[in-house]
DNA sequence: ATTATCTATAGATCTATAGATAATGC
DNA sequence: ATTATCTATAGATCTATAGATAATGC
């Protein structure tokens, strides 16, 4: 089974392409925060990274793999960053992480951009985006669901409101907050925002 | 100076001409809905409304113009929704009102759909929407501190916190909860979560 | 020998303009 | 006479494929 129809076994990428392939990921990435994947256009991604339109479509096979493929590689980092895979986390050290998260968020706006931008697109029918969104929203509110029930069980918050509802309020302030700022970043403290939510929500030894 | 250079004066429009510009208009509300800005093209707007794309550029100028008018349009409307201009709210209100409009929302998927897709796009460079999106925002958080700031005096609302920090987050509840909903309709009630947060916030008699 | 690129091109779009014809209403 | 529309078209794009050539490494 390693040999194909023709008796001649594929060798696989060369070192060069795939550095290529590498470098071709990081530009889609800028272009498609840019631009959003409708407006970020193939040929743009391939001038920045010196090949032909033609060229990079020997790396990726359509432009919606090369999407694709940029959502796989920035999920498994970001996830990584929020929650590592080794590492179990209480509640209150989740919900810190998130806070953290936001504070992270502000030194990279080029990857704030790429969510809003292509999230905003996501929401359409059809959209080759929506899958992993939805996904994306589903995991993500169950593990901060987790988070808030375990911060409640702790007393580090009120235990009055449902776990579900502010997980996903919080998620919602989050990525809310990312637009506000990407139009307006001096008029939007995104951390002094976040931490005043929090602890307007009463979580505990949280009150700047 | 009702006289054009010719000597002839124009006569404005006709009213055939002024109800297919109105039908012009709310349909491009639910192509850029469906496509964004971006994505939908003058040909889907026109073939809706029965012209060809000449014929309805005859009404506009440019697609950019279409969209400006559709966004003045919108925003005259929903202003008028959620702050009408001949009455003045009470802090508790205004917040009241806002609940009420996430509760609307859910009935009018489409314009939600307009809302975020737009934002999306509205974070890019150069966007035709960036500006107006940017005012907006400034004025809803004016106008939600403002709310928050008054709900405070009056004792409704816990005094520790900075209205204009938490007006800011309000309205990024707002805004992501539509993403998360429009995704995944059944797997979040906005509503709900937009109260449990004013609960959780500390909103007196809303416990809900 | 296989992979990495290029040029060329098909086949779809898309917006905006020019110029002609049909419909409306001073 | 002026407005409302249409057809035709210029001029830009855009994605994906075909087929040729250059570079890499069993």
């Amino acid at each position: 089974m390693t040999t194909n129809g023709t008796g001649r076994r594929p060798r696989g990428s060369y070192s060069k392409g795939r550095a290529k392939r590498a470098e071709i990921l990081s530009e889609a990435v800028r272009v498609f925060a840019d631009s959003g994947y409708r407006g970020g256009s193939l040929k743009e991604i391939a001038d920045r990274v010196g090949l032909s339109q033609a060229g990079l479509l020997h790396h990726f096979t359509s432009k919606e793999q090369l999407l694709a493929e940029v959502l796989a590689e920035r999920d498994a980092e970001d996830g990584a960053r929020m929650f590592p895979a080794d590492e179990t986390l209480t509640g209150r050290q989740a919900l810190d992480r998130m806070a953290g998260q936001v504070r992270h968020n502000t030194t990279v706006p080029g990857l704030v951009r790429l969510y809003a931008t292509l999230s905003g697109e996501a929401v359409a029918e059809g959209h080759p985006a929506r899958e992993p969104f939805v996904e994306r929203y589903r995991e993500l509110r169950a593990l901060m669901a987790r988070a808030v029930r375990e911060a409640q069980d702790a007393g580090e918050l009120p235990s009055d409101r449902d776990p579900v509802m502010l997980a996903t309020a919080l998620i919602a302030v989050m990525d809310g907050l990312q637009t506000q700022w990407l139009l307006e970043p001096d008029a939007v403290d995104m951390p002094a925002v976040f931490d005043t939510l929090l602890a307007a929500l009463g979580l505990s030894g949280n009150t700047r």
